[in-house]
DNA sequence: GGCAAGTCCCAAAGCGCTTTGAGTGACGCG
DNA sequence: CGCGTCACTCAAAGCGCTTTGGGACTTGCC
């Protein structure tokens, strides 16, 4: 059933049974509900291919995930960021358009999209500390919303992050407060943008009580169980082996766990871990303690946010860029404890 | 730069200029040649939203991912499917349509997809032991292919599943010829199907050497960290606790693990734990010994297979429904051990 | 009663592409 | 030289919707 047959089944043209539909206020009550009524009872529902064309929409945002060249790693986060994002989109009658690219290839992907016309906006997500993309995205013409931040890039740009520098500091801060001198600093991939901030944050504490950062205890790469595993069974093999781990995401924490019992020592006691932590769904810590001291944030709050900041923008493109920045909260776990006579 | 712009300043018709795109044969060598260095030349690309209107193609596979609507739990597996997916789409030229809704809302969705005809296949995932949603693509008549089987479906249709039975009788052989008697199943949520096939296959081995299963000892559940503590927890206070675990996948594994440790406990030597694990990238075990003993299969290779499944149905609509069974490999590391003696 | 304003509805023109059906000129052959 | 065949190219008709620019018919007011 399409709206010519439609129409004809109703006596009525084309344009005031589209009207009819859309809520144009041209339209008679009477006929709004008579149109409505056929609608719902031949199951009519106007072709999106159709309307896209007639209305220059494609009511699709665009969403490109880097996927990790070396460890073909999909960061798990995207999965809980997205449910956000889709709850503010299906409400608004958006899709998304998902694309996973190895990490070298998006800015093709973001010129065929805007080529192409098969989105009508785009989140940017990972961006690097200099990250091309957002340039690209402006010249292209393409409403967006970057998800973190880009320090290098100068223009104005809508942003939606967590305050990252903040939270390591606070983090650091907390470890200091236990004692702890030698700290290691496990964190995401080098050039990434929300990685640069925490080292900034990591380093500046330390640095505000006269420590002087151990480059040989600061660590960058995909955020895998074995990453947090490798790097903390290596350091605390070491004769000046840190006393405490700062992890970029729960799951190389797990692996720093792993590898701090393989050592026979106890986490918490011997060693501490502070992780930030995403609020992953699936390691809602529910009603058991949580098992690990952590700054998180809320990523499916950030997904929702940031797509309500991208719809706003297409609705109104000349509204200014937007910018918000959520705080993490520090929550105390059994992971951190005083650290342990020298 | 649209089609028609083109074809003026070439001096051709859209006809021709489109055909020599679109690698007709009724175009000369010499004339595609000019076409091809002036759409280069002038960055055009056919709008997909008019491309798809003409053809009736959508070039876009929805992919609706169930959001628990318990813990909203987005199962992490689905990022590595789609990533995997996403190689064969992108190589075909198909877009990725993510939907997530909560689980009960997703017959509206494909509902939805197929009246506005917004995508020319379909992915469904996480199958129920009977899934109205197959029998209602059927009708819609939509191309899918099922991730998983759903066992009480009579009828045939396309499906890409692992050998999820098998698989949990092996693990369970494994562990009882280590000696060990009371184990514990914790399994997915129960009404889904790879659920009731893991379980078939645990009872069966069980049944085959004589043990009755213990029916206190078998959990259904949302896969998180939370999960896997809190009932792994429990049923070590039990004075007939279980020796060994056999658990559904990585994440409550991982609970498990943080259980076991909690009660004085050694993984590997005083319980043992075997996980079924999805290959997920972010928990690749690179070049350190796997951590968990495990019965893995591959996620991203099956997405990348369903995938082609499914274009092959789509292009194709008249060959019949397709089956592929693949097997996961039982990968021994240090979860597990000999029974200790009672 | 006449006119302006309002209400409701319509025909037709796009949106940018693919594809049908036809036409034109060049060429080879008898 | 005339005719049939290729090899290329074209104009125009959709695809199914939205939206412009009116038109017809009521209603209200002087």
């Amino acid at each position: 059933m399409n709206l010519k047959e439609l129409s004809q089944t109703l006596g009525l043209s084309q344009t005031t049974v589209s009207r009819a539909l859309n809520g144009y206020p041209e339209v008679s009550e009477a006929t709004r509900r008579r149109v409505h009524e056929a609608a719902e009872q031949h199951g009519y529902r106007p072709n999106a291919r159709a309307r896209s064309l007639a209305t220059g929409q494609s009511m699709a945002i665009g969403h490109v995930l880097p996927v990790s060249t070396q460890t073909e790693l999909v960061n798990p986060i995207f999965a809980d960021f997205l449910a956000g994002a889709s709850e503010t989109y299906s409400a608004a009658g958006y899709n998304i358009l998902l694309t996973m690219v190895a990490d070298r290839d998006e800015t093709e992907t973001y010129k065929t999209m805007a080529a192409e016309h098969t989105v009508d906006g785009v989140i940017v997500h990972a961006p690097r500390v200099e990250d091309e993309r957002i340039e690209l995205l402006t010249r292209l013409g393409i409403p967006f919303v970057v998800h973190g931040r880009s320090s290098r890039v100068t223009q104005d740009y809508s942003w939606l992050d967590i305050n990252n520098k903040g939270a390591f500091r606070r983090a650091a801060d907390l470890l200091m407060d236990l004692g702890h001198q030698r700290i290691a600093l496990l964190n995401g991939n080098a050039g990434l943008d929300f990685a640069t901030r925490r080292r900034a944050g990591f380093v500046a504490a330390l640095e505000e009580r006269g420590i002087a950062p151990d480059e040989s205890l600061i660590r960058h790469g995909d955020m895998t169980e074995t990453y947090g595993y490798t790097s903390a069974a290596e350091m605390l093999r070491r004769p000046d082996s840190p006393t405490a781990f700062l992890v970029s995401s729960v799951i190389p924490a797990y692996g720093v766990r792993r590898a701090i019992e393989d050592a026979g020592l106890r986490l918490g006691r011997d060693v501490s871990v502070v992780t930030h932590d995403d609020v992953l769904s699936y390691f809602g810590s529910g009603n058991s303690i949580p098992g690990f001291t952590s700054v998180r944030s809320p990523v499916r709050e950030a997904g929702r946010q940031a797509a309500e900041m991208l719809l706003a923008r297409i609705a109104d493109p000349e509204t200014g860029p937007e910018h918000r920045l959520l705080e993490a909260e520090l929550t105390v776990g059994l992971s951190t404890g005083p650290a342990p006579l020298a």
